[in-house]
This record gives structure tokens, C-alpha cells and sequence, in this order.
DNA sequence: TTAGATTTGTGCGTATGTATG
DNA sequence: ACATACATACGCACAAATCTA
């Protein structure tokens, strides 16, 4: 079995180092079959049980462990890109920092028949309700914002107002009493179009940040929204550590 | 003040309770001057400190609030995109659907001198260590990794297999006895240069996913590193809700 | 500069609740 | 019904970082 001392004068906290010790078993694979409850590790380190929970705890929000009550703590199928794994992306802009007032703009809204994308999102009907949105400060834009809803009543839109910065969901709950549970985002680059670069104000051999979004609501898509965005003048940010 | 009842009997966890409270009181712009102490918090809705813990825990992991050791607890300005603030995105790529073996190419590494580097991380020296090493499976490469170390002995590195996926925070903690307690990522969209067309097997028109990660031991800088990523092979995802 | 107060971080102990098999 | 597992909640003490008098 494992049994590493502890030290617990080493300046590095107990849980830290607990932590650091079952990462290294994980990665050898040392629990795949099973891994230890949290009695046994209190027993097996000689620590209390708020730190071995401290340790998990650290260890889940990684991405390393997954805890069910009543089943125990189970390794998660381990990603191949060492520690990118899950840190906690923002979007930090120039408008956030300099606390300039954001404004969107809209741009377009209305159905849109779309069968390429009815088929990637596995929906039996091509119709969507199509919000296009242009983000930024006064000065200059750094995101255009498309978000296709299914299945919706275009007159629910109608007396909304869409220049508020504020959430799509907010507009959705009040607008449709949908309320969005859970969903994904996936970040990828790209070159823009012709017009999206024109929109944007920045040159067609610029890349773009892409983030493409699903919503949904009670297991059925809500929205499926593709952001393009300026990365000179937003990005992505996160801070880790203990 | 705040004052409302938390009920232990409801069947929501206390914390959570404490969090919603918070969270509406956050979102109001109630605490924008200062946020309560936790004994504060204690005194005010009669529960114990863990308690208050667990929910600032939960509102900190949301990303609504921050704290400082011997500072205090403080309200994070609202980003201005909304909700995409604090979700986890973690890298998803070919490589680890498919169980793909990955593989890490030494490139090159020793001592290099970058004087704008060295300014923008606020150095005094312009001597680096750098790794460069190219990442992927036997078939193709996703991503290219260029590492400064600043302030280490170069001979660390001589006998340390740098071919392995592992991460090298533990070549780093064996080598030089250095432990990497915070730091952070920043995720943008760029060009590729020739050579990193070249090496990733792309063209230069393709654009990348650069991320840029500054890891610390105690306050100090030990690494900047460079990640020029395939946006087709490897992406960042973040699943949320549920 | 120092000393003390304040605030969050770490770590211990205990008890009880809830989900699972 | 029972045992096992994690979740919640309480209390206490001291350490470390920060601010202030």
C-alpha cells in the first residue's frame, strides 16, 4: 500500500501535500480499481477527516476524483494534457478592466432555416429564431454574438429589449418560462468572414476566438449560441493554485 | 442588514441556503464596499463558521467572490460577458477520445536570452531555460510547448526524461526542489509562424490557440510557458449545470 | 519599527444525515 | 435491517497574512 509520511512542519499544508500524494498514485493508475474510502485514508496518513476531505475536495475540483455519496470516490479517465484540465476560464476584456460601459447592438433577429446545423444538433425541425448581436464598448466591438433558439415563438422577442448587456437566459425565463439548467462551452479559433471581420473592425488575416455554446433545459436544447470574438481585446483567463 | 431565517429543516443544505441569500445580495451590489467578515456572518445567521465557509467556498468556486488571507472576503467585479465568468474548461482532443498513446518531442532545450520576455515578466535577468517540446500521438502533433525557466541550474535537466506526457512540475519539484503552488492561464488565437506550421503540420493560414501560463512558488515566477495548440485536434471544453 | 487586532487558512474532534448496496 | 460511504454541521485552537495604532 501507499504509507507516505506527512510533515507537517513543511510550510506546505497538510492537504496539499495529501493531495499531492494521491495525484502521483492516480497518474501510475495506482487506483483505478478502486479508490481508498475516507476512513481509510484518515488511518492510512494519519490525518482527520477534514483534511482528507480537504484533499479530495482539491483533488475533484482538478478533475482527478469524482465523489458519489453512498458509492465512494472514483478516478476520473484521466485527460491527455497534464493540468490544463480544469481550471476555471474567464472572459477578461479591456472593457471589464477599464470599466468602460459595455453595449450590445442588435443586429439582426428573425427565423432562419438552417438544415446543417438542425442535423449537427440532432433536431428533427431546421427552424431557428436567429439573434445576432454585436458586443463592445462605444469605441470598438469585440464580440458577435449568434444565438440560434429552436422551437420558440418569435413573439415572445418582440417587446424585449436586446441592447442590454445582461444574460440571454434572463430574456428566456421571462419571455418563454424556460429556465437553462446546464449546457456546454467549447473555445476554438478560427478565421473570421468577410462581414464578421468588418462587424468586428479588424482585419480578414486576423484569427478570432470562437466559443460555441449549448444550452439546455431539462435534457432538450434550448439554445445553440457561436460567439466570435477579438482576442486582442478579450481573452480568456484563469488563476489557480491553493 | 441582511437578517433573513435559514431553515435547517428545509432539505436544502445550509450553505446553500447562506449562498442564495449572498449570491442575490452580490448581485444587487449590496456588498460592492465591503463583504462581511466571516464571524460577521456567523453572528448574523447563527451558523457555524464551516458553515459560512462551505457557502463562500461555493460562491468563490462561481466565481463571485475572492479572498485574501488577513484581507478579508471581497465582491469580484462582474465580468461583462455574461456567464461564461467561472466555468471549468478543460482540454478535449483526439489524442484522448480516441486512447491514443501521447507522446512528447524533445525539441530543444538550454539557456536562451530574451530581454523583452524578461520585461514583460518583470525580471531583472534575461537568462531563460527553455524546453521546447512538441506534443501528440505517434500520427500527428497538436501542440507545441515552449517553457522559460527562469533562475534555474541548467544541469537539473540533464538526466530527467523530458519524452513523457507527465507534467513537469515534477521534473521541476525533483530537479531543483521547487513546488508550484499558484499561477495562471490565459487562452488567445493567433498565427502560427512558419516553423510552428511546419513542426504542428498545418498551414501558416490555419490559425492556433495560444495559451500562455505563468506558474509561481511562493510569489515568484518559475515558469512561463507557450502553448501553441491545433484548434482541430484539441479544443477546450466546459460542461456546466447539473 | 513594533505590538496588537483583525481576517482568512489550516487542522483537529465529534455527531448526525442521506444515499447506496 | 444493516453496514458502508460521502455530506452536512457543530465546536475549538492555532497559524499566517494584513492592517492599524
Amino acid at each position: 500500500m501507499i504509507h507516505r509520511q506527512l510533515d507537517a512542519g513543511s510550510g506546505i499544508p497538510l492537504w496539499a501535500q495529501l493531495a499531492e500524494v494521491l495525484r502521483e498514485e492516480i497518474e501510475v493508475g495506482h487506483f483505478d480499481e478502486r479508490f481508498p474510502s475516507e476512513p481509510e485514508l484518515v488511518e492510512l496518513f494519519k490525518v482527520s477527516r477534514s483534511t482528507v476531505r480537504e484533499a479530495i475536495r482539491y483533488l475533484r475540483s482538478e478533475g482527478y476524483l469524482e465523489a458519489r455519496q453512498g458509492k465512494g470516490t472514483f478516478v476520473v479517465a484521466s485527460e491527455s494534457f497534464d493540468s490544463l484540465r480544469s481550471h476555471r476560464f474567464s472572459l477578461a476584456g479591456r472593457i471589464a478592466e477599464s470599466g468602460l460601459e459595455e453595449v450590445a447592438r442588435l443586429l439582426w433577429k428573425g427565423l432562419v432555416y438552417d438544415a446543417d446545423l438542425a442535423k449537427s444538433l440532432e433536431l428533427s425541425s431546421d427552424e431557428f429564431f436567429l439573434i445576432e448581436r454585436l458586443r463592445g464598448s462605444r469605441q470598438e466591438s469585440f464580440a458577435l454574438e449568434r444565438a440560434y433558439l429552436p422551437r420558440v415563438n418569435p413573439a415572445s422577442f418582440d417587446c424585449v429589449d436586446l441592447t442590454k448587456a445582461g444574460s440571454l437566459y434572463s430574456v428566456l425565463q421571462s419571455g418563454t418560462g424556460i429556465t437553462v439548467t446546464a449546457g456546454s462551452d467549447e473555445v476554438s479559433a478560427a478565421m473570421p468572414s468577410e462581414r464578421e471581420a468588418s462587424l468586428l473592425g479588424i482585419a480578414e488575416k486576423d484569427p478570432v476566438l470562437v466559443v460555441e455554446r449549448r444550452a439546455y433545459s431539462r435534457h432538450e436544447l434550448v439554445e445553440f449560441r457561436r460567439t466570435t470574438l477579438v482576442p486582442a481585446r478579450v481573452r480568456f483567463r484563469a488563476e489557480w493554485g491553493r
